[in-house]
DNA sequence: ACCTCTCCAGGGAGCGCTCTCTTCATGATC
DNA sequence: GATCATGAAGAGAGCGCTCCCTGGAGAGGT
């Protein structure tokens, strides 16, 4: 009933235990002969090693910890970013034998279950997925030094490498779409601020906007549908005439399409939209989403790469892919 | 340099491993004055027990493997089940202080890997998420007798506990919501017809018609947008006369909008749409969706509660959770 | 006063594996 | 034929922890 082990093997296969762990994890010091034995016996008795034992002696679990910040209520828990995002850096980390342990950083008790854990040693690596700015866990988990990589650059001062897109070039290249349609009184909804992707598309907004001697129409969201909505009521009530919106995201886009059509104004007739972002569901909403395609998946598994290759002694530099503008029919 | 061991802060508190492991371990067998010595040698060192050796001997792991399956190609990546069930699940396993191992499922690869994990013993128990019939991945880890349940019932014949929520239940007042708005043509768009919940819509679906003598339009979808999409123009081609339309869930039903828009039919005007699931972006379609609100989150954190209750040694009683209609705009 | 019982601390075996070191056999070299 | 280099197999220590068992001290009973 007990599951065999190493020394079960041995006996079976009449070598020593030193053999069968040897040919178990490949090594090549093994003669034809002697791995056949091993391998039959492990057969027969179905061996699977011991994942506890083999890494209380070589200190490595293969595991790594995938932390994704969770808001505090049971806000935005369908968002597609996550599912693209944990999915796509799965892939990758189990292509690469390691596992994937999901935790989520949402309130200060979890953080502290995190960084226990982490500090346990129960991972060889870290990789933070859409961390704000305020959050102190980098910093807290940076100290344990392990090999760590972030989803997107970090706003807070400590030296992580990530994978991010290019922020800048895309929500410009939005904003310039809107100005060569001929729109004039350009509007924007903003992530949340203290996350460097917001940061870097308002200031791209604003400095494009900037060259041009228009000035900015800026509301906060929290890259949520509803906040959205709520930006977008705010925009029209603070500029009425405003004729085009560049959301910082789709879901925010989607949720300003759902103000306008209640507003009754037509888009793209009366007010252009552009989001960021890209994700499936700007396909199908109506009209259909001109936005900046930054492929998060792609993103999630540069960031999963990065950390792998730092874990086999690679370098550290940051990664940037680029962002492009897809036109459909919302501007 | 190295992290600190038992051994360690036995000797800094002047007393031995046992004391240190019993306070550690919160027993209750141990005098104010040691526990008092233990806790401040420990907060000095930063001590934290290395969860390899422990589980090494207690055989324990307070990991539960999350087996989500995944679709073959990119498809489907930004579902909202996938980041419903796996936040909600994940608060409820955290919060009993249990990791989550998340493993895709998908290849036959991964099905070994899967396998292979589970059977050496890294976990202590299994969920299952979105199971579809022809996969064989339950009945093999239904023979490591590890505590396992499923979210969803499955459809092989393998005894595993599950949450599910009332799939005949909501289908059938969805579809009686249509006839009493007096539809007369009702098709639908299954969902996969080797899920269960796909099967039990569907077949409540055709009940309900038949009680009333009406015959049934089927076309058959996989649960994404572009399915749906392609089932709605399916479904008009078989009968241009249809009034009205049930979609297995709302991701379908929103892509049956987007082809009834193109087919310039009015919703719910000509054509009535209901969904199901009751996701975010059902309030966010054009026009908003009437659907069946099934909270996927609580399903996940029932059943994740089923496997902390397994774990425990409780029984294994499927729970079943009630659906309710929304009645929104589309119909 | 002696004996038993209880309760708490310490000792130490052992969980299953890896990895270094040693031993041994084989073939090459002079 | 003796010596040495080479390479493969075996022995065994030890990774850090838990938990059973033992010892000893104090309490309670006769």
């Amino acid at each position: 009933m007990k599951r065999p082990t190493l020394e079960a093997v041995a006996a079976r296969a009449g070598v020593s235990k030193s053999s069968v762990s040897r040919v178990v994890n490949g090594q090549a010091t093994v003669t034809p002969e002697i791995r056949e034995l091993v391998m039959r016996a492990v057969k027969e008795l179905g061996y699977v090693p011991n994942p506890a034992a083999r890494s209380l002696v070589t200190q490595r679990t293969d595991a790594i910890a995938v932390i994704v910040s969770d808001p505090p209520a049971g806000l935005v828990s369908d968002d597609p970013m996550f599912s693209m995002v944990v999915r796509a850096a799965s892939r990758e980390l189990e292509a690469a034998g390691k596992q994937v342990v999901l935790m989520l950083a949402g309130s200060p008790e979890s953080h502290r279950r995190v960084e226990r854990f982490v500090s346990a040693g129960h991972v060889d690596g870290v990789m933070l997925v859409s961390m704000h700015g305020a959050d102190p866990l980098p910093a807290v988990l940076a100290r344990l030094d392990l090999p760590m990589v972030s989803h997107g650059r970090l706003g807070v001062p400590v030296d992580v490498p990530y994978a991010d897109n290019d922020n800048l070039g895309g929500a410009a290249q939005a904003v310039r779409h809107l100005l060569e349609q001929g729109r004039r009184r350009i509007a924007t909804i903003a992530g949340p601020l203290d996350m460097t992707a917001s940061q870097d598309r308002l200031t791209a907004y604003r400095e494009t906007l900037r060259d041009t001697g228009r000035r900015s129409i800026v509301a906060i969201g929290d890259f949520t549908r509803i906040s959205g909505v709520e930006a977008m009521r705010q925009l029209l009530q603070d500029d009425p005439a405003l004729d085009a919106v560049f959301a910082a995201n789709d879901l925010m886009a989607i949720g300003a399409l759902r103000t306008l059509r209640e507003a009754g104004r037509r888009v793209p007739d009366d007010v252009a939209v552009v989001g960021y972002d890209d994700i499936e569901a700007s396909l199908y909403s109506d009209p259909p989403l001109t936005t900046v395609r930054s492929p998060m998946g792609d993103q999630a598994a540069a960031t999963a790469r990065l950390l792998l290759g730092l874990l086999e002694g690679g370098p550290a530099e940051p990664v940037i892919l680029p962002a492009e503008l897809v036109v459909r029919e919302s501007a």
